[in-house]
DNA sequence: TTGTACGCGTTATCAG
DNA sequence: CTGATAACGCGTACAA
C-alpha cells in the first residue's frame, strides 16, 4: 500500500520542472542552481515527501538497511544486542531487519536467503545452536556481502567478530565455586558445535586443572537444544543428582538453561545452595536479584550490538576491500551474590 | 547490494523464451502451456529463482509485510507477542518489520511514518507510554491502512482491538491480597493515559469497593515512565512506606514496574511478604519461580500477537471495506504462589 | 543549468 | 499460447 502519494513527479509538475531536476535538487547536485534547489527543497519540506525507499533500493541496488540473525528476541541478551545495534545504525540512516532462528538451522538458512533478497548491505549474525556447516554463509560473503560475526562466531569466514570473554567466564564461574570449597562441580550446557560452548567449557576446564581437580566426563551435559527441551535439562539434573559421586556445585551456561534449571530445582524443592550451589549464565538481570542464591555471568549485550554494528558499517562503507580482520572480546562480568554458597 | 543475480530475464533468454512468459510461467498463469511451465519451473528451481521482492513491492504498491510497532523487544511480552505474530504472518507469506518506541511518543511518530514509506500492507500496535494523541495513527488510517490495536489501544480509532482483560486482572489480584487479610493496598502503575492502566485501575476499585474498603488518593502511584525511571519508583516506594498508614501490600502493573520494584525491595532488605505483601504483572516467566513470595498476573503474549495478526491479515486481505469492528478479549491468568502471603 | 531517456526486476495489458 | 511494451519511483548518463 503506497501513501505518500507524493512522488518527484508530483513535485515536477508542480513546479514545472523535469523530474530530473527535482531528483538532483533534493541530492542536492552541484548541478542545480542555489535557487531552485531552494524551491523544490521548500516544497518537499512542507509536503513533507521523502523518496520511496522500495524504488531508491530497485535502482541502487542497495537498501541502507542491515540484516539481524539471532536465535531469539525473548532473549534478553539478544534484545539488548538489537537495542544496541539499532542505536548506532539509525544514526547512521541504516533500517534493521531483524530475524530469528529459534536455533533452527532451516531457519538460519531460510532467513539469510530472505535478507539477501531484501537487498541488505550487511549482515550481523549470531548462529544457532544447530548450525554446524555455513556454506549459506560462505556464498554471499565471497559475492561481497559484509558480516560480522557475535556472540556464537564461526572460524570458518574470516571477517570481523565481537565475542565476550567466555573463556574467562567460565574460568571466573568455577574458580569462584572452587574458592568456595566445592569440588565436584557439574556443568550443564549448549551443544559443543557453538563457539560459546567451547570457550566456557575450556574456562571451566582450565580452572579445574589449575585447582588440581579431576571430574568424571559425566559431570558435562550438552543440552543439543540449548535449553529449549525442559525434559532434557531436566533429565541432565536427575542424572546428576543420582549419581553416587553427587555434584556439590553446578555452572549452567546460557540464559535459557540457568533459568530453566533454576526453574526445575525450585519445582523439585532443591534448595540451593545448601544442596546444590549454583552458578550461571544469565541476562535476565532479576535472576540474581531475585534468588540470591544464584551468582551469574553476565554478558554485556548492549555494548556488543554497539560494536558489531560499528563494524559492519565500516565494511559497508570503506571503499577498498578490507583485509586486516579483527576479533574484539568483550568482558563478561561475574556477579557474586552467593554469599550463602560456601560450603561449610 | 543485490545477490542472486538471476532474474527473470535471464532465464527468459536462457530457455528462449519472453521474459513475460517466464513471468507467467511463474506465477502458473493460465494462458502458458503446462510444457512450457514445466521447463520454466524446472529451471527456477534448479537455479533457486526468486523473484526480487523490492521489484514487486515498487510494481505492486504492496510488499507483503506488516509493521509492529512496541515499547521494547525487552519487554519479553512484547518479544511473545512478536513470535506470535511471526508465526502467523509467515505462513501466510508476510513478513514483518519491527520497531520500538522506547516509550517515546516522537519515536513512535518516527516508526510508524518509516514503516509507511517501506510500503507496509498493515499495522500492528501497541501504544507509547507516552501517547496522548494519535493523529499520526489517524491519517494513514483514513487513507486505508489497515490497523489492528493489540494491548494499549486507542479509542479514537474505529477497527479491530486485541486485549488482555485488564480489569479482571486488576480486580483479581486486588481481591486476592484482599482475601488474605490485607485492607491497606496500594497500586504502583503506569500513566492513566495508556488504556491498561486505566483498565487495571478500575478492576482494582471495583475489589475494594466491594470488599468495602476504601483507600486514600496517595496509595495510587502513576510512574509517568511505565518503570523506566527507577528513581521514580523507588520515591513512590519511600513515599508510601514512610506513610503513618503505610501499606501493608503494594499491588504492581507491568513487567518493569514489578521487577523494579522487586529489585529495590529487595535492596532495601525489606522481606516480602512479612513486612510487605507483593502482587505484580509480570512476563518475566522466573519472577514468580524465583520469588514464591510474588504472586503474578502474566498476559499471554504469544496468543496475542496470533489473534492481532489474524484480524489483521483479515482486513488487509478481504475485498470489500470491513464496516464490523470487534474487540477480542483475552484472559490474563493469575498465578498465585503466595502461600505465604497470608496474613496472620 | 535543465531536460530526456533509460534501466533497476517485476507484472499487467494488449497484440500477435 | 506467447511476446512486446508500458509502468511502478527513482537516479543518472547524456543531450540540449
Amino acid at each position: 500500500m503506497n501513501f505518500n502519494a507524493l512522488t518527484i513527479r508530483d513535485i515536477a509538475k508542480e513546479l514545472n520542472l523535469s523530474v530530473s531536476t527535482v531528483s538532483k535538487a533534493l541530492r542536492d547536485s552541484h548541478e542545480i542552481s542555489e535557487n531552485t534547489k531552494k524551491i523544490v527543497n521548500a516544497y518537499a519540506e512542507e509536503h513533507n515527501f521523502r523518496p520511496n525507499p522500495i524504488a531508491q533500493s530497485l535502482k541502487q541496488g542497495h537498501s541502507k538497511s542491515i540484516g539481524i540473525v539471532v536465535s531469539t528476541i525473548e532473549n534478553q541478551f539478544f534484545s539488548q544486542v538489537i537495542n544496541g545495534i539499532e542505536s548506532v545504525a539509525y544514526s547512521a540512516g541504516f533500517n534493521v531487519i531483524i530475524t530469528q532462528t529459534h536455533e533452527s538451522f532451516d531457519l538460519e538458512v531460510k532467513n539469510v536467503g530472505h535478507l539477501m533478497h531484501r537487498s541488505i548491505d550487511g549482515l550481523l549474525i549470531s548462529l544457532s545452536t544447530e548450525t554446524k556447516n555455513i556454506e549459506h554463509l560462505q556464498k554471499p560473503h565471497r559475492q561481497g556481502l559484509p558480516i560480522v560475526f557475535f556472540d556464537r562466531v564461526s572460524d570458518e569466514i574470516e571477517t570481523h567478530k565481537v565475542i565476550a570473554d567466555n573463556f574467562k567466564g567460565g574460568y571466573d564461574a568455577t574458580h569462584h565455586l572452587i574458592e568456595s570449597g566445592y569440588t565436584r562441580i557439574a556443568h550443564i550446557t549448549s551443544p559443543p558445535n557453538i563457539s560459546i560452548t567451547r570457550e566456557r567449557l575450556a574456562g571451566y576446564n582450565r580452572a579445574l586443572e589449575e585447582a588440581g581437580i579431576s571430574i568424571p566426563d559425566y559431570y558435562i551435559k550438552h543440552c543439543s537444544h540449548g535449553g529449549r527441551d525442559e525434559n532434557e535439562i531436566e533429565s541432565a539434573l536427575n542424572e546428576l543428582l543420582s549419581l553416587e559421586d553427587k555434584p556439590e556445585a553446578i555452572f549452567t551456561t546460557s540464559d535459557r538453561i540457568t533459568t530453566t534449571t533454576l526453574y526445575l530445582l525450585n519445582k523439585m524443592k532443591i534448595k540451593i545452595p545448601e544442596e546444590i550451589a549454583l552458578i550461571g549464565y544469565t541476562n535476565t538481570m532479576l535472576a540474581d536479584v531475585l534468588n540470591p542464591s544464584l551468582s551469574s555471568v553476565y554478558q554485556p549485550g548492549f555494548e556488543m550490538g554497539v560494536k558489531a554494528t560499528e563494524m559492519l558499517l565500516n565494511l559497508i562503507l570503506s571503499k577498498r576491500p578490507v583485509t586486516e580482520f579483527q576479533t574484539l572480546v568483550l568482558p563478561t562480568q561475574l556477579f557474586i551474590r552467593m554469599s550463602t554458597a560456601r560450603k561449610n
